[in-house]
DNA sequence: ACGTTTTTTATCTAGACAGCATGTC
DNA sequence: CTAGATAAAAAACGT
């Protein structure tokens, strides 16, 4: 344990006290105490510019519980993953036992609506929670922004900046306390929010880092010493040189292919070594995973079984959350991963293996940022189970140690700029403005515009902003006189489903050469839009999708004379989407077009949220309800990932796509025909036990027949499973 | 001429937020 | 620019 531990100040509030007593903090870490010495708990704006694990959670709460106890209102914690909003939200019930609720709002629900004192929620969904009700600007007296060296990400930096700025125009009565990584200019993103920074490198762990080259690791002070070559394959000598020590190895490479490939030369090698009763456990735990092709969950599983295992954002949340859980209870030994888990979800391992330090964009090959590296690094350590934490940087043939070392280990991180400029960036910011209020003075968006981080770094953006203005007023979404500028009905519906502004002009122009009787057409339309996340072709794919296209629209071969990179991932995208909502499984799409269940995932609930924002803005654009109304079904069918027939049955709680096909073919077309369906018939059907047949059956109101048919079925299976001696696996345990 | 094996060439490469209103197999 | 695994295509080989 490094030193730079601080007892709690005898001038801190009770507040704070309390808190630390019940968080279990009896000493300070440096940053901790900086902080206080700096104010937070005064109400102070603070940004805190320090390691991960430095307890920069337990700032933030000192920070909401003094707010909160002093003025009152309400208190907002936003994050930039949802991953961390859920984290967040369980180590914050420490504020339920102070008497504080605490809510979670994030895109895939919403607990009513967001009332309670503290509010976990993503930068995005509190920016659209400010389009809706601008006055929970002046209600927050505390809002810490997480991770707030964000704003320099050019996609979702400008909607930080927004959010930031937005409250600091409101009267500057709220406290803002951004947590950062370290960053060379935290006192240029301080004075942006006018107060101070407090900035220390102090980490729970001490880091070692080095440079991995010809089998020897070279250290930032010039020395060097041999790794052990066991296997000949480096990273499973780096690996398992910490293994041997009793830590773990997590390696970071630049592909999810790589990260299997890797994964399982590692389980052939080191399976005997690494396995474990433990091991095995979670692997059969991870063989059950739901929603997972069967191929992917085997594989994952046999791998976990061997104590290895790999990890990338295809995974189906099921399986990324058993990897996770055997790594954290040491079943696992040994991840392979993409960048996944340099972010987000809390998983630090003794040594950090950055397998490649290039990655690729946009076809080319690219050297990661030094922040980058610093945030796979950071994951090296954990707290209270080893005395040190190691990242290990990769070289390449041509590279020399110390150029690594120079570039990576001792450079610091890249400053953080703004990128709100673009012209993407400050449409979203103005509508943004204007939506709210309905009417405003140019001068009111340059004031608000003049307190974001651009204005302070280049000054203020007038040109960009006018253009910006100029493209939402042509697109119909504001209207200009003199200078004046008014969101229409249009702009406010947008800015209400929070789609891209663009989304208009490209919805209008895509509308004219396609024809919304035609599926496909609909989900290509849906796949053009500018949020939506599409699916890269790949060139071996071309002629297999032209021939889609072909069968599925023939007017749209006509109409586009050359189908690019862009236009090609779109119609994939559309591809797939089709295949969804005609029920095709999740292993079809997987083994036809190699989309990952996660990735499925994703295209799904984001195709289904565009289909449901078209919808609701093609009224204004003079589109017929039949439109509108296709937009919405569209909309509903991709998200239960059915055809239309069986949209009524998935309205039911506890039937999804699988059991609504299952429930149709048995004849039950309808709710109606549910309505006089027997109990027994219903629980005789595959997939649908008894638990299924009472959620059924009370959505039709048979309540109390629903509760006694469960329980008389239960019980009778009971009964014959005791019979044939337990063994037999239950057909179906529901939920 | 045709099937099989070896060599050469081409291709490909990470992640994840949002509306609305409630729950998959 | 600078890598490495794998799939596809081409060439070489054998009967």
């Amino acid at each position: 344990m490094p030193t730079g531990l601080y007892d709690i100040p005898s001038w801190a509030t009770n507040e704070t006290r309390s808190l630390a007593k019940l968080s279990g903090v009896e000493k300070l870490f440096e940053p901790q105490y900086m902080a206080l010495e700096t104010g937070v708990e005064r109400g102070e704006n603070l940004v805190v510019a320090a390691p991960t694990g430095s307890g920069k959670t337990f700032i933030a709460l000192v920070a909401i519980v003094n707010g909160l106890a002093r003025r009152g209102g309400r208190a907002f914690y936003l994050v930039p993953l949802k991953s961390v909003a859920y984290e967040k939200y369980s180590s914050f019930s420490i504020l339920a036992r102070m008497g504080f609720r605490v809510k979670i709002s994030v895109g895939d629900f919403r607990e009513g609506p967001p009332e309670a004192p503290v509010t976990i929620a993503t930068y995005e969904k509190f920016d659209s929670l400010l389009r809706v009700s601008p006055s929970l600007a002046r209600d927050a007296s505390v809002v810490v922004v997480d991770e707030i060296h964000n704003v320099s990400d050019p996609k979702r930096g400008p909607i930080l900046e927004s959010i930031v700025s937005r409250i600091l125009a409101n009267t500057g009565e709220t406290q803002i306390l951004g947590l950062s990584a370290t960053v060379p200019n935290a006192g240029e993103i301080a004075e942006w929010i006018g107060g101070r920074s407090v900035e220390s490198s102090w980490r729970p762990v001490p880091l070692r880092e080095y440079v991995f080259k010809e089998y020897r690791l070279y250290s930032p002070g010039g020395s060097w010493r041999e790794v052990p070559r066991v296997y000949g394959l480096y990273d499973l000598d780096l690996a398992v040189e910490t293994v041997e020590e009793g830590g773990q190895a997590l390696v970071f490479t630049y592909s999810r292919r790589r990260a299997v490939t890797l994964a399982k030369r590692a389980a052939r090698k080191l399976g005997r070594r690494l396995s474990s009763r433990e091991a095995r456990e979670y692997g059969a735990e991870a063989s059950r995973a739901e929603g997972a092709p069967r191929s992917v969950a085997d594989e994952l599983a046999s791998l976990i079984a061997a104590g290895v295992a790999y990890h990338h954002a295809g995974l189906p949340p099921s399986l990324r959350r058993a990897v996770e859980d055997a790594f954290r209870a040491g079943a696992v030994r040994v991840v392979y991963s993409t960048p996944t888990l340099a972010a987000g979800v809390n998983m630090p391992a003794r040594r950090v293996i950055i397998d490649s330090y290039y990655r690729y964009e946009a076809g080319f090959r690219e050297p990661i940022r030094v922040a980058e590296y610093k945030q796979m690094a950071g994951r090296a350590g954990r707290p209270g189970l080893d005395d040190y934490g190691e990242a290990v940087i990769v070289a390449e043939r041509m590279d020399r140690p110390e150029d690594l070392i120079a570039g990576y280990i001792q450079a610091p991180p890249e400053r953080v700029e703004s990128r709100l400029a673009g012209l993407r960036g400050l449409r979203h910011f103005i509508l943004g403005i204007i939506a709210p209020e309905g009417e405003v003075g140019i001068e009111s968006i340059e004031r608000v515009a003049g307190l974001t981080l651009y204005s302070r770094q280049r000054g203020l953006p007038r040109e960009i902003i006018a253009r910006a203005i100029e493209d939402l007023s042509i697109w119909g979404l504001a209207e200009v006189e003199g200078d004046r500028v008014a969101a229409t009905g249009l702009g406010r519906e947008v800015a209400a489903v929070y789609l891209d502004p663009e989304s208009v002009p490209i919805f209008k122009h895509e509308a004219r050469y396609l024809s919304f009787d035609n599926e496909f057409d609909i989900l290509y339309l849906i796949s053009t839009m500018p949020d939506m996340v599409k699916l890269a072709a790949t060139r071996r794919e071309e002629e297999k999708l032209l021939e889609a296209i072909l069968d599925a629209s023939p007017r749209m071969l006509s109409s586009v004379d050359w189908l690019g990179p862009e236009e090609m991932a779109a119609v994939k995208t559309a591809v797939v989407l089709k295949l969804w909502i005609e029920e095709a499984s999740e292993d079809r799409i997987y083994s036809e077009w190699g989309v990952h269940t996660g990735d499925l995932l994703n295209v799904v609930s984001t195709a289904e949220w565009i289909a449901a924002g078209l919808s609701r803005i093609a009224p204004y654009l003079g589109f017929s309800t039949e439109v509108s109304q296709n937009l919405s079904i569209t909309s509903r069918r991709i998200k239960h990932g059915v055809k239309p027939e069986l949209l009524p049955l998935v309205s039911i709680p506890g039937v999804g796509r699988v059991r609504a096909r299952i429930l149709f073919n048995a004849g039950y077309k309808s709710i109606h025909d549910l309505a006089t369906a027997r109990a027994e018939d219903l629980m005789r059907l595959p997939l649908i036990g008894p638990s299924t047949a009472r959620q059924i059956l009370e959505f039709l109101g048979r309540v109390d027949e629903a509760r006694l048919a469960e329980a008389r079925e239960t019980l009778a299976r009971k009964g014959l499973l005791t019979y044939l001696e337990g063994d037999a696996v239950a057909g179906e345990e529901g939920e």
